[in-house]
DNA sequence: GTGAAAGCGCTAACAC
DNA sequence: GTGTTAGCGCTTTCAC
């Protein structure tokens, strides 16, 4: 036995007053002037009975849900998905409002079928995410509606966009190695990210370089060398290896990203090279590794939780004007970087 | 300018039938008995007009939104909490659902308020979840409802669970040793689990123990020793340092988790020792962890994938008898472990 | 201040 | 085989 939900007409019937009435109550509104006696008693009852609205009732009527949708290429691979997820949760229920979270694995196919889904569920506006930093194309379908695309970029794509600041967290790696007195014998490990799926690199890798490079000039210091490799704990390894291998003696390392920071630490230990004692090293994402590491990396962090919580609020909010917003990455200090003195 | 969305009517006017003849077509029933013609029309221009039925109204009308909630205590902070979406999200898809995910960061009233607004928009069933297998109460207001328990157990609460095989992990995991030779010096670090927050260790501490002891008991093999320690990178580290410093020599270790193990392998190295040239490690989880260690660490898996895809599945399936279903967690050989040849 | 009535888009008896 | 009709639970104009 189920027992029925109950609804708006039992709660009217209760407190003797119509439905219309008790909408109004419940809705709170205050322009159709109700008594003050009859609006406590409405609640009352509402409360007494467990009186829960019908959203889906609501929703066909209004045509609004108080609900959106969020899909993205991945979810499950990326690190941090997860913080994203957090993030625009956050932002949901801060509003109360819930979240229709899909992944499309990248396939177009499938990520029609889930924006028709979500759209038929009459989700009140989507949020478009790449679990990677990307220039994206987002279906045709979506044109014209409320959405907001969360870690990448359209081109003639009229949304709002939230994404990292990756310039300015490359000069923070750099300004925190000059801070600490370095200014020789800086490698650059990682570079624009080249690898046969991406042969211009990726938004992350230009926009790190060209922050890193900028900061570094400015302060009339120039890299020992920067080498482009893929971003993989492997290939971190093998570089700093080949290097050391070649006789250079790096003071300082700024790893692209912590997979390749941590294969850098890797080659310089076996080397008996002491971080951050012989060499320094900064990293970027701030992913777990940075914290397992040992000695745990300073690392530039990705603000996943805030690129959800962001996206989340400016769809609630209906600010949906086409602006980049670019989000602060915290600069994490850990053992990896120490202070040189000059001799 | 909004163009409003085609309805049933629409296409029921322009194909020349009534709307329930219109809805019986794209329902697919075939009581009704339509003629093939009239079908064929209905459909083509269902198409024509890109008709999509709005499931707001069919949710209102028939009370099935093909959408469920899934809930858990925490996503973000989870290290593969997104396998499990990942798997649920599969399990949807391929029934044409939706889910709608939230966290609780394990507080009770915004669990309630959660799960409250799932149900307000009428969702079909609950995956009530928690990130690390144990014991749960959940909310009496989702007695009587469809609910899936993910990673959980509950007492008093009839619906099916969905956890790890845990106990068959430990028995895989000593498996795998004897079957690479080793019997003797065999050390287990990491226990139960047992912190001032779990005092009587965790559900899969005390299953892979038990798992590993009577494996190991059937082959007539004793631990050197089971260290009882949090399962921590830290942890497992130091743990190792006291025992080699202490004079023992171990030959094999299994560490209850991939960042004991980890940190286990940080201080075998540390002491020249090599693995697995020296010490063979197994480990458990299969997380990031598992591939970036140097060696890489032979792990048995935690099935977050399969949860997922399992308990969604059962969900939508109406298969909800009360039963515990344990899912198997498969063995991933890699570097760390290797044959040992007794003398 | 309050109630009657219409209608959101859909499905399902039931009549023809 | 097809159409008529009622109604899911809610909001909202418009009379009173």
């Amino acid at each position: 036995m189920t027992t029925r939900r109950v609804t708006l007409a039992d709660v009217a019937r209760k407190a003797g007053v119509s439905r219309a009435t008790a909408s109004f109550v419940m809705g709170g509104r205050s322009d159709m002037r109700i008594s003050a006696a009859t609006q406590a008693r409405v609640l009352r009852v509402a409360q007494d009975l467990g009186y829960r609205p019908n959203l889906t009732a609501r929703g066909l009527r209004t045509s609004v849900t108080r609900t959106i949708g969020l899909v993205s290429d991945t979810i499950a691979t990326a690190q941090y998905a997860g913080e994203v997820i957090h993030g625009g949760l956050d932002a949901a229920l801060a509003n109360d409002h819930l979240l229709l979270i899909a992944e499309s694995a990248g396939d177009r196919h499938v990520e029609e079928r889930l924006l028709e889904g979500m759209l038929d569920r009459q989700v009140d506006g989507i949020v478009y995410g790449a679990m990677y930093t990307r220039v994206v194309e987002p279906p045709r379908s979506l044109l014209g509606r409320p959405v907001v695309l969360l870690n990448c970029l359209a081109e003639g794509f009229p949304a709002p966009s939230v994404i990292p600041d990756e310039e300015a967290a490359g000069r923070t790696a750099a300004q925190a190695l000059l801070d600490a007195g370095h200014r020789d014998a800086i490698y650059v490990v990682g570079g624009h990210h080249v690898t046969s799926r991406t042969p211009d690199g990726v938004f992350a890798g230009r926009e790190r370089m060209s922050g890193i490079e900028h900061a570094l000039r400015r302060a009339g210091v120039a890299p020992a060398r920067v080498i482009e490799c893929a971003w993989a704990v492997e290939q971190g390894y093998e570089e700093v290896r080949a290097l050391l291998a070649g006789g250079h003696r790096p003071q300082a390392i700024i790893g692209c990203n912590d997979r390749v920071s941590f294969g850098a630490c890797q080659a310089l230990q076996e080397a008996g090279l002491d971080v951050p004692g012989d060499v320094s090293v900064v990293s970027f994402d701030d992913s777990g590794l940075a914290s397992w590491a040992r000695p745990q990396l300073t690392s530039i962090a990705l603000p996943h939780y805030q690129l959800g919580r962001t996206a989340v609020e400016l769809l609630i909010g209906g600010r949906l004007e086409p602006v980049v917003h670019r989000i602060p990455m915290p600069l994490r200090v850990r053992a990896s970087l120490a202070r040189r003195t000059h001799r």
